[in-house]
RNA sequence: GGAGAGAUGGGUGAGUGGCUGAAACCACCGGUUUGCUAAAUCGACGAACUUCGAAAGGGGUUCCGCGGGUUCGAAUCCCGCUCUCUCCGCCA
């Protein structure tokens, strides 16, 4: 969420970055203005009037020790009328604060300068194309699905039966290689300085609101009713959400958190093509990378999540291409989003691995993160996430483009994690 | 799940209707002192909104778990909620 006076400040900065994202409702940031300035006029009538009552509270409480009764009950009577004054502007004022959090809950942040124009993925910039060579399958490869049924990796029908459509169930050398990613990419997260967190996998509103889940993205979530709690889409929220409510001192940065979790996604609406085997579930796993920095240092810090993910992926040598975000493709609550694609041989297709982003400040301001500078004045930190990795659309591309007739052969950094160097 | 107790500033903890944004102690920070470490001593020491000011800083309002109520006036009284702790039950 933008702050006011941010708005206030950089109309033009942000009516151009809205321009970006292809922003429809432009009209919603002079209502910010006028409504934060009714806020404010509306606030200063009700402190001269609770001051004046302060005041005459005071010098009734003396006039009645004093015993002139008479005077004291005149006094009553003025503080009964401001009381009803103030109670008046008081709906105003909750009326006025509600619309003004309405807006701003509708203003996506102000894109990264260097964000393309864009209205959909397909304006996105490659900002890194893969430049080795594509895996040269052998004659009748197989898609990730067909190789699972043939080896057993993982089974979709059972997830039904279990649960529903989208959640896989890893069986057998499946669910060591998949144990086997999350060990190799903790590991990883732990060599370039992250603090391992294994975080709770249901949160309350409060947290899913400090992260901009809510109320944004409701329905992608699952939401535990009778509790009241939510099902993490990504360890992204409750590992962020440890700093909620945070003063940090400037020289706590940076604060470099990593966890693995299941993510829960409801992915409502997004059946169709493109979707068979484990290009998109319900439920996977997923290593989650977080930073929080000091607004100066923020691109920095998200330069160092794209080597940290590049890194991972040259590793597992997969082809891989990163992108930059246009304006449209851009999530609501990011400035600045690279996403990392792998190239799955079989279905010829790219993937999308992970997505890394800066927040800047539009979730330290829900959080309020901030910290101190060395005047000891508060400014509100910048955030930053990453995927490193996300594991279905890994094991997609590890099975398709590491197939052999003889079958499928493990990536030689997961070997000792694996303890088998082939699926057959 | 049942019964009871509690929630005050970074921590411990006083405060039961006006003099309390909040004692005292500890921690942190700044100064003085000291052969070093330590100790001693003095001072500053919460947050949000807002206003004046170039700034330093000053003023107003709000905040003692959260929300509502009583009252001229609430940390203090009343109601609802949440959370924590103790005991019992259940249990990986």
């Amino acid at each position: 969420m933008l702050q006011p006076n941010f708005i206030k400040e950089n109309k033009d900065k942000v009516l151009n970055g809205l321009k970006v994202r292809n922003f429809k409702d432009a009209h919603l940031i002079d209502e910010i203005i006028d409504l934060d300035q009714k806020r404010k006029e509306i606030q200063a009538q009700m402190d001269n009037l609770q001051a004046s009552i302060n005041s005459s509270s005071k010098e009734i409480g003396a006039l009645f020790q004093q015993g002139k009764k008479d005077e004291a009950e005149g006094m009553r009577a003025n503080v009964g009328e401001w009381k009803s004054k103030i109670k008046i502007l008081q709906e105003d004022s909750t009326k006025v604060k509600t619309a003004l959090e309405d807006a701003l809950y509708n203003i996506p942040n102000v894109p990264h300068p260097t964000v393309p124009a864009g209205s959909t993925d397909e304006d996105n910039e490659v900002f890194k194309a893969w430049e080795g060579e594509f895996p040269k399958l052998h004659e009748g490869n197989l898609p990730h699905w067909e190789l699972s049924d043939k080896y057993g990796i993982f089974d979709l029908k059972l997830g039904v039966k279990l649960t529903g459509a989208g959640f896989p169930v890893y069986r057998g050398k499946g669910a060591k290689l998949q144990r086997a990613l999350i060990a190799f990419f903790l590991d990883e997260a732990e060599k370039a300085g992250y603090e391992e967190f294994i975080p709770p996998l249901l949160v309350n509103e409060d947290s899913a609101r400090g992260t901009g889940q809510l109320p944004d993205k409701e329905g992608q979530m699952y939401h535990a009713t009778v509790d009241d709690l939510y099902l993490i889409p990504t360890a992204e929220v409750p590992i962020t959400n440890v700093y909620r409510d945070v003063i940090l001192d400037e020289k706590d940065f940076p604060i470099k958190m990593t966890g693995y979790t299941p993510c829960f996604r409801r992915e409502a609406g997004s059946y169709g093509a493109h979707v068979r085997g484990l290009n998109r579930v319900h439920q996977f796993d997923k290593v989650e990378i977080v930073h929080i920095e000091h607004p100066e240092k923020s691109y920095d810090a998200l330069n160092k999540m794209i080597e940290h993910v590049e890194a991972l992926l040259d590793q597992l040598k997969l082809p891989y291409r990163i992108l930059r975000l246009c304006g449209g493709d851009l999530g609501f609550t990011s400035a600045l989003t690279f996403d990392f694609e792998v190239f799955s041989a079989a279905q010829e297709r790219w993937l999308e691995v992970s997505s890394v982003s800066n927040f800047e400040t539009f979730q330290s301001n829900r959080l309020k993160l901030r910290y101190r500078d060395a005047n000891n004045k508060k400014h509100l930190a910048h955030t930053l996430n990453g995927s490193a990795l996300a594991l279905p659309r890994i094991l997609a591309s590890i099975l398709e483009n590491n197939q052999t007739p003889e079958g499928i052969v493990i990536p030689e950094v997961l070997r000792p994690y694996t303890r088998f160097d082939i699926i057959d």
